[in-house]
DNA sequence: ACTGGCGGGACTGCCCGTTTAT
DNA sequence: ATAAACGGGCAGTCCCGCCAGT
């Protein structure tokens, strides 16, 4: 229904301001256009809105990594894109932004814990790129978790005060950082640590949205 | 006052566990072994104690920092080792962890942002590590400033959840991953990602924890 | 809602008893029957309640000034029997009390004030007093406003500590006082201090008290 | 003690600008530049500091009655006279109008009722003035009492909130309605409504106070 | 499927008047 | 006379049910 929807981003939005315990149903609701009786009726408490709200960011997140995924790009650069896409969305969608900060609320236990996903999803694709023999052979997929999780959550959280974290260039100097390090020399070559160009940018000025 | 220690120490346990907001000044007093009387005369209200709190942890920081700033030693495992000390701190004491936490708190203007403290002292060692030579020429100290606080910041938060991201093997895995692209090759002969031998360590071997 | 008038009720007399500072919600509620969750749900806070109660007495305020307004009945003895009027019910009636007391709160702005309400009725009525001629030539409206509205609030803040002062021979004490200075002679002979015969008052001789 | 009188000061205008139950201790104490601690000293408690006020507002009163009383001078006039004066020191003394309203706190009893006092005070002038025969026969010491005491104490009352009703004309207005029907005729050429000439006004310069 | 008035507790931050150690 | 600590209490707010009416 129109109504949970409105709920759902009325929610992202009061959790990313105020954060879980602050944001209020009030407010939540009366900012949506509905009645609290209506946000009763689609969930049950407050932490089943602070867990729809968790599970729209995780479609927005499923998006994110699979829409780079054309077959026979090279998982790296697809790991790269997805990251800068990450970031792009982070600073644009209120929705996503608040299903990461909610999966660091320290009072709730996250159902669908976005960070945890985020971390899973590179797991996969790290594996696909040591598969395709893209990693150095020094470098074991574990660290390159690690490095790669560490650094996106940081600019994540530090995203929240200051949105320079989340611009592209800073993902990409980490890039320029990690890749001599992570890559093959042979893919080392191919790889652009820019991401992807960027849709509303550059000379296709039609886009009027 | 002893007094105003302990409520320090009992706030910062709070809000490690509860987060700022649903942390309740009843509880903290309470916790504290004083009144909530004693509470209100030692601090005006519950952002002045969680300030008291982020100073206490910014002397802590700043300790930890200066700590490894032995004259004569590399710049740049100086910054390694003050990494893994921060990590390990961070894994023993509240009043760290919860400084750090605070700084993140949606509600709150932060009066010492711990966060900004820690880019701060990685931007002056940068620095020197820079004047002393020990950087690659085609590592520019802005993005090596980028990939330590990101990565340091992103491990911090989630190693609230799962500490196993504060193990000093996580931290030395960074390290290893980046210390190639960032020192210079006569540098990273000297350089040890593995961070200063841990003081309680004990019989090196057994530890396997 | 009848929640609603037992709140307004309760509130007003707990103001009558302690005045506005020293009544606690609590106390009103629970005198009510009903939670301080219903209480909040009626009235924003605490200004909010004391506000009806101020509009409530002012609603009675008002039904005692017109109460006694019968067509082709002299102007000054319906001025007289208003304040008799008022003297009964500010005995009786603890809304009224305690509006009027409120207005004397130092604390508070009161949004209705009623002594200020008091004194319109009584100017107005002096106005129909002039026009109808049976005010005597020296005696000005201004001076004449002055000396009832002094007298009645007088007569209404001491009659709090003891209600003797809103005895009805009070009041025809007072207007035997004034009226052979305030109304002309034709006035003077038709006019009765006694006020109104009390409609409750029963068989006439008995009552001492 | 000069603290003591300077805590008396400093509690009268609390008194005066917040009523008893609002004013606290610490502003009342900070205001009179000592600790709360040394409050303690002088007063056991926050109503043994009201008892002082009224009493220090006693004082005052007791003056004003005795400082008309000239020999040989009418005591009807002495009356009149009381009354100017009372509505002056009220215009410009924070003690004496916080005595007065003090005595009409609904949740203090007080220790020397400031109104009663008063009311002590009128009772004897009018006793004077029945003895020396300025009293009409048909106006009763009662009568006048009652008009005297309701008329002043609405005055005070309402000149809290507005300072007009305690001017110098409102007294006059009140006098000049209720002597005609109080004074023999005998004295009633002698007396002036007016009160004694204002001390600071008019030529006599020196009083540089 | 959704609304909204109504009500219920529980809890929190704050503040206040006091008393004890010093 | 001070600094420190006490304990009680208050207003306000919040999350949540209930239920009659669409």
């Amino acid at each position: 229904m129109r109504t949970r929807e409105a709920l759902v981003r009325a929610a992202a939005e009061a959790f990313d301001q105020d954060g879980f315990a602050v944001a209020s149903l009030t407010r939540i609701s009366s900012r949506a256009g509905v009645s609290s009786g209506a946000l009763h009726f689609h969930f049950a408490n407050k932490a089943a809105l602070a867990d729809a709200v968790e599970e729209a960011a995780a479609v927005v997140l499923r998006t994110i990594t699979q829409e780079a995924a054309r077959p026979g790009r090279s998982p790296l650069q697809h790991l790269i894109d997805a990251t800068h896409r990450l970031a792009e969305v982070l600073r644009e969608d209120v929705v996503l932004r608040a299903g990461f900060e909610l999966s660091g609320e320290a009072t709730r236990v996250p159902r669908t814990d976005l960070r945890r996903c985020w971390r899973h999803r590179v797991e996969q694709q790290v594996r696909r790129c040591a598969e395709s023999g893209e990693l150095r052979e020094d470098a074991t997929a574990d660290q390159v978790v690690t490095a790669v999780v560490a650094a996106t959550v940081g600019v994540e959280v530090l995203g929240v005060r200051d949105a320079a974290w989340l611009a592209p260039d800073t993902i990409a100097q980490l890039w320029r950082l990690l890749l001599p390090t992570l890559a093959s020399e042979a893919a080392l070559a191919r790889l652009s640590p820019e991401g992807p160009a960027r849709p509303a940018a550059g000379p296709p000025a039609r886009d009027t949205r």
